[in-house]
RNA sequence: UGGGGCGUCGCCAAGUGGUAAGGCAGCGGACUUUGAAUCCGCCAUUCGUAGGUUCGAAUCCUUCCGCCCCAGCCA
């Protein structure tokens, strides 16, 4: 962790700082991240990582679980389990030995359940589902009651009880909290608590054919865990006066919960169920397709933790529905990475150069910086040069504007480290592309300067290419063509706003020799394009394949469109 | 026609009665063996609207306008 900033004050800071002055929790904070593993993490759960394990990295004595809420046996894999505990780690944070699961409360909340329908606020209804939800009314209509909801506390618990054991079918009944079938707010007009599925459960298997909601099990579990700051995202802002109910009849300690905007970035999905739809459609390759805003692609992509951590603090937190400019991840992994890759020279789409001055067998080797960024550092790498290397085809232009300070007829060039060049002839095929370049180097321009002190405007990458190591290399555009994917027409739906070039395959890219050595994990810059770093699941040593990352700044790119 | 939220620069976001932080984007310029990075400037007389309270309001009160969420035996 490097340059950490101060992270900026915010809302929910506002309310912790006035629950720790006013006493109203006994010790220190404690906080919880809660998925469903029902899918992998994307970048939106980060924000709420960041949020929930920086809390409590934050305030003294402060601690932070993690716990899955595995209510729905029929969504939920033990596949996403064990990726998500890999995520949230490679994000960088620890939950110690405080790893739960909503399901390790099952008989607890079993429990809880018995006392409410002791209490008369809990009943066994017989109604279907259709049932129910006519009965429930609607928006502006108040719902009315189910006919089963005056049963007596002995029939409640005989009924609920043999629905446990298994008595009755899938749907057949539920167990319903007896609240206010009038009440403004709908989950207030009895919520159901339980409904039977026979369905065996990733970690209690067949121990239980009743599975409580999400919203009976998820308060009580952070009531349960002491959990003293319950964050959650806004949908859940009128859950709170349930959740306050089902823990005042219980009786149980009272986290407080706060609520805040969830993630939206430009041109991203941010939906489990629809980045669930890409992967099974085919349209991505899996859940760690670079181009998805899951963590595993993100990291396959080449994002470090450290720039996802550095974006969720920057973007802040706050109650409004907002949608962040994709610029600001990407300025994220850029500064991460210009401070800590080492940079290379890789050459994309090979353009053939000939210096035809230079002796035909002579090879030298320059001592170039790998950090050139950084004055203090003085690592270096060897670089050969011969008299056949490679340039990139976009640092040509035959019919060259002034402000192209590259490589054109006539005009010379710095080759990074190595030698002025200039361009003599142009060599092109049948159909006019220009195949190769005939150039003259200046011998005393040695390592890029000249003695007599000329100055040229351009300095190119370049490769030798009787040294260059062959690779593949996949460059990426967003996955969707507008920046609000759910931006279709009627009757159309996310699908149709897919980006065709989402991925670009440059397959015979000319690397420089060190690039052989690039390390799984690590980012590298291709000096004047990117950062790149081995594809972690097509590359071998064989075969290498690099994803970009993000591209460098291009101000000349946007010069050249105006 | 119900309930719950939110509206501060193109995009985020501080600010909590004392006279509009910061980031991203953008625009100039310096420097440069990466058209990168770095550096230096510029970028809200105004806080959705209209009133009111006050010596003083983005902050308090009222009005209106706009946007988001809720009718799963999903989470």
């Amino acid at each position: 962790m490097s340059t950490e900033e101060t992270t900026p004050s915010n809302f929910i800071r506002t309310i912790i700082n006035d629950d720790l002055e006013s006493g109203r929790f006994a010790g220190p904070i404690h906080t919880r991240f809660p998925p469903e593993p029902n899918g992998y993490l994307h970048i939106g759960h980060a924000k709420s990582i960041c949020l929930n394990f920086g809390l409590a990295q934050d305030y003294p004595g402060g601690l932070a679980n993690l716990r899955f809420d595995d209510t729905n046996p029929l969504k939920e894999e033990q596949e996403y389990i064990d990726a998500i505990i890999e995520d949230v780690r490679w994000l960088g944070f620890d939950w110690g030995d405080r790893l739960f699961y909503a399901s390790d409360y099952f008989p607890k909340l079993y429990q809880y359940a018995l006392k409410l329908i002791e209490n008369g606020v809990a009943y066994v209804d017989d109604l279907t589902a259709d049932e129910i939800r006519e009965y429930r009314g609607t928006l502006t209509k108040p719902g009315k009651n189910s006919p089963y909801r005056d049963r007596t506390t002995a029939e409640n618990l005989d009924l609920f009880h043999r629905m446990k054991v298994g008595e009755f079918k899938d749907g057949s009944r539920v167990l319903r909290a007896k609240i206010d079938m009038a009440s403004p707010n709908i989950n207030m007009r009895d919520p159901v608590l339980y409904r039977i599925l026979h369905a065996t459960h990733q970690r209690t298997g067949d121990d239980w054919c009743i599975y409580p909601m999400y919203d009976w099990a998820h308060g009580q579990s952070d009531s349960i865990e002491g959990i003293t700051h319950s964050i959650c995202t806004l949908e859940f802002e009128d859950h709170r006066p349930l959740y306050d109910w089902f823990i005042e009849q219980i009786g149980i300690f009272h986290p407080r919960q706060i609520e805040f905007a969830r993630l939206s970035l430009t041109y991203t999905l941010m939906s489990k169920r629809k980045l669930l739809r890409l992967v099974q459609d085919g349209h991505v390759t899996g859940w760690d397709d670079p181009r998805m805003p899951t963590l595993s692609g993100f990291r396959r992509l080449g994002y470090t933790p450290q720039s996802i951590r550095t974006f969720a603090d920057r973007i802040g937190v706050a109650k409004s529905n907002s949608t962040i400019d994709f610029s600001v991840l990407e300025h994220a992994i850029r500064e991460d990475l210009n401070e800590h890759a080492p940079r290379a020279m890789a050459v994309l789409q090979p353009l053939k150069l000939v210096v035809e001055n230079y002796p035909e067998e002579m090879v030298e080797e320059f001592e170039v910086k790998t950090h050139p960024q950084d004055r203090d550092d003085t690592e270096t790498r060897v670089v050969p040069f011969s008299r056949e290397i490679y340039i990139e085809q976009d640092d040509f232009m035959e019919d060259a504007p002034k402000k192209f300070f590259r490589l054109a007829p006539g005009r010379e060039v710095r080759l990074m480290g190595a030698y002025y060049v200039t361009c003599n002839e142009v060599i092109k095929d049948d159909q006019g592309n220009v195949v190769e370049l005939r150039c003259s180097y200046d011998p005393e321009s040695r390592g890029g300067q000249s003695p007599d002190g000329r100055k040229v405007k351009g300095t190119l990458h370049w490769v030798s290419a009787k040294h260059a190591v062959a690779a593949e290399v996949r460059l990426y555009q967003p996955l969707f063509t507008k920046e609000n994917p759910e931006d279709v027409e009627d009757g159309q739906d996310f699908t149709s706003n897919l980006n065709p070039n989402s991925i670009e395959v440059l397959p015979a890219c000319m690397l420089e020799p060190s690039l052989a050595e690039a390390v799984p994990g690590r980012g590298y810059q291709f000096m004047r394009q990117g950062y790149f770093c081995l594809d972690s699941v097509d590359s071998t040593p064989e075969k290498l394949v690099f994803n970009r990352t993000v591209s460098l700044r291009d101000t000349w790119a946007k010069v050249n469109t105006k």
